[in-house]
DNA sequence: GCCGTTTTCGGCCCGACTGTTTTCAGTCG
């Protein structure tokens, strides 16, 4: 079960949907998106809230608050249920596709019948969507395409959403009868990006296992139940998101983590290790392999120990060298989220945010942050209606508001340029000087040719007031791909301007990606970690991207938010 | 459907791009 916020975000927003779909009044739509955005980013839990601080929330007004608090009081609001029931919900899914719209997806269920991807796939392969008023010649390529780019996950979910939902399985199994230990494993414990299904397992006496496997069918997440048994017990979530438990004896609890935490390829590495010295691994412990014999393996530490290995962290473990590493006692000390002094990019509701400026920074401030950067968004991209006007003024407020917290928390006031196709930013130098900090981002032309991204990002990186490339690809997982462009001279570009290039938080974007962060290391370049947050909530993205920045093998020397305020302005103001 | 130092009606983020058209609708950020 969702958190009653994004629960209540994702009905107005399926709302906003249909309205759309339906052919309603398009105010009324915005006004409902609206109105979700501000739910999901709205920091109290909505449903501990009555329908007169409900209108509190902004957007929302009395017709919405009473629709959340009729849904809060039994579930669903009828006004939504009889609008979903005049279009198929595989409609709304087909609006997923990137270049389908609500408008071309209702023209798709009234002239062709098609109500769901599948079904969509078979008429363009049918050849039925020749004639149809707004499909040409294009539409059935960018419709294969888009659908081809959301299957690329697999049906796969974003990190944010897989870890939510194996931390509640976690907190609702711990008080299962006979629970020694729990713990989520798998891709989520070593924070991939997207998550096929989510592992859990559970330390008990082979007499609880009953109990336990009980619990879980039992837990509010379990739509459906795959598999019962009592090793192993699977099920599906109302979302078709597979969760596998598996019921382990405790003294075999570090052999089990170690082993269903992968990835598999590691897990290979490990047991050809285990093999040499004559012993065996699997998920029941570390055995002599010759009498058969277990060894302590209680612990993830100890079942490392028995391979001569020190504890590997998950974020390392995918037979990326991390094994040949540790023998040679060289594993990197990881970044943490412990190691971040600041957040260099974040939003407030001058732009797009939710929150006001003051809101952000004292959410920073109890995150116990030494420094903030606030950097909205630059007058280029059109829709935020910046102005320079408004930007001094904002920095005049972040001043004034810098005096108030002192020494407990430095204030840097700075803003995400947008990166033009020549790859010039919003504002000329002198402008540029005022601000502590740019971060300077590709938002449009995500289309142009290698050559041209290449150049164009090359150019802003050389731009001696852009300090953080923000999300460098541009890339949205299952949406977008990142832009083509020749990222080893963007790196050495980079190097050798002292220009960051960021790791963002956001769970759909996660960008620069892993991979990629491994690869501009070797170039010497600097990272921040940024939650990129548009809200309160948002914040805590930062643990995504600090836990992408490992996967990439970051050090907290390579980032430049966990170093002490006087160095980063040295960075910074070179 | 929301909102209000232009206030209870009449606005609502606005422009670019794409692919479809033959002057513009749909989609996106």
């Amino acid at each position: 079960m969702a958190r009653p916020n994004e629960e209540v975000e994702a009905l107005l927003q399926e709302y906003a949907d249909l309205i759309a779909i339906t052919g309603g009044d398009a105010f009324k739509q915005r006004a409902y998106e609206r109105a979700a955005r501000a739910v999901g980013g709205y920091p109290q839990d909505v449903s501990g809230l009555d329908a007169k601080a409900l209108k509190g929330i902004p957007g929302v007004g009395k017709s919405i608050a009473d629709k959340i608090a009729e849904y809060l009081e039994t579930g669903h609001v009828a006004a939504i249920e009889e609008t979903r029931s005049t279009v198929p919900p595989g409609v709304r899914e087909l609006m997923s596709i990137p270049t389908l719209g609500p408008k071309r997806a209702m023209t798709l269920y009234r002239e062709l019948k098609v109500s769901s991807v599948d079904e969509l796939v078979a008429a363009v392969h049918e050849d039925r969507l020749t004639g149809l008023k707004g499909f040409g010649p294009k539409a059935a390529d960018n419709i294969l395409h888009g659908v081809e780019l959301m299957r690329a996950s697999g049906g796969r979910i974003l990190l944010g959403e897989a870890l939510r939902i194996a931390e509640e399985t976690v907190a609702g199994l711990v008080a299962a009868t006979g629970c020694e230990r729990c713990a989520y494993a798998g891709s989520v414990r070593r924070m991939k990006e997207t998550i096929g299904d989510v592992d859990v397992l559970v330390a008990a006496p082979d007499e609880d296992a009953e109990a336990v496997m009980t619990a879980f069918t039992e837990l509010p997440t379990a739509a459906e139940v795959v598999v019962h048994g009592l090793k192993k017990t699977s099920v599906r979530t109302a979302k078709g998101l597979q969760i596998d438990l598996r019921v382990l004896p405790p003294d075999s609890w570090g052999a089990g983590l170690q082993y269903f935490t992968g990835a598999q390829q590691h897990n290979i590495r490990t047991r050809e290790i285990a093999q040499r010295k004559g012993l065996k691994l699997s998920e029941y412990g570390v055995f002599d392999a010759e009498r058969d014999k277990p060894l302590p393996a209680r612990t993830e530490e100890e079942v490392y120990a028995h391979l001569d290995l020190p504890w590997i962290p998950p974020t390392l473990r995918e037979d990326r060298g991390e094994v040949a590493a540790a023998q040679r006692g060289e594993l990197p000390t990881l970044v943490g989220e412990d190691d971040l002094r600041g957040d260099l990019h974040t939003h407030t509701d001058l732009t797009d945010g939710l929150a006001s400026l003051e809101e952000m920074v004292e959410a920073a401030a109890r995150r116990g942050y030494a420094y903030y950067a606030v950097t909205d968004h630059a007058p280029e991209l059109k829709m935020q209606r910046m102005t320079s006007e408004k930007m001094l003024a904002q920095r005049d407020r972040v001043r004034a508001l810098a005096d108030r917290y002192g020494r407990r928390l430095r204030l840097l006031h700075g803003t995400e340029l947008n990166i033009d196709p020549e790859g010039e930013v919003d504002w000329p130098a002198d402008f540029l000087a005022g601000f502590d900090l740019c971060v300077a981002s590709v938002h449009s032309h995500f289309g142009l040719d290698r050559a041209a991204q290449t150049r164009r990002l090359i150019r802003a990186i050389e731009n001696p007031h852009v300090n953080v490339i923000g999300h460098p690809t541009t890339r949205k997982l299952g949406r977008r791909a990142g832009i083509d462009v020749d990222l080893d001279a963007v790196f050495a570009a980079c190097a050798r301007t002292g220009t960051a290039l960021e790791v963002n938080g956001h769970p759909e974007r996660l960008d620069l990606r892993d991979e990629h962060v491994l690869l501009a290391r070797r170039h010497g370049v600097r990272f921040a970690i940024d939650s990129d947050a548009h809200a309160v909530s948002e914040l805590a993205n930062v643990r995504f991207g600090v836990a992408t920045a490992q996967r990439g093998w970051l050090t907290p020397a390579e980032v430049i938010n966990t170093w002490p305020l006087t160095r980063l302005r040295r960075f910074l103001r070179p």
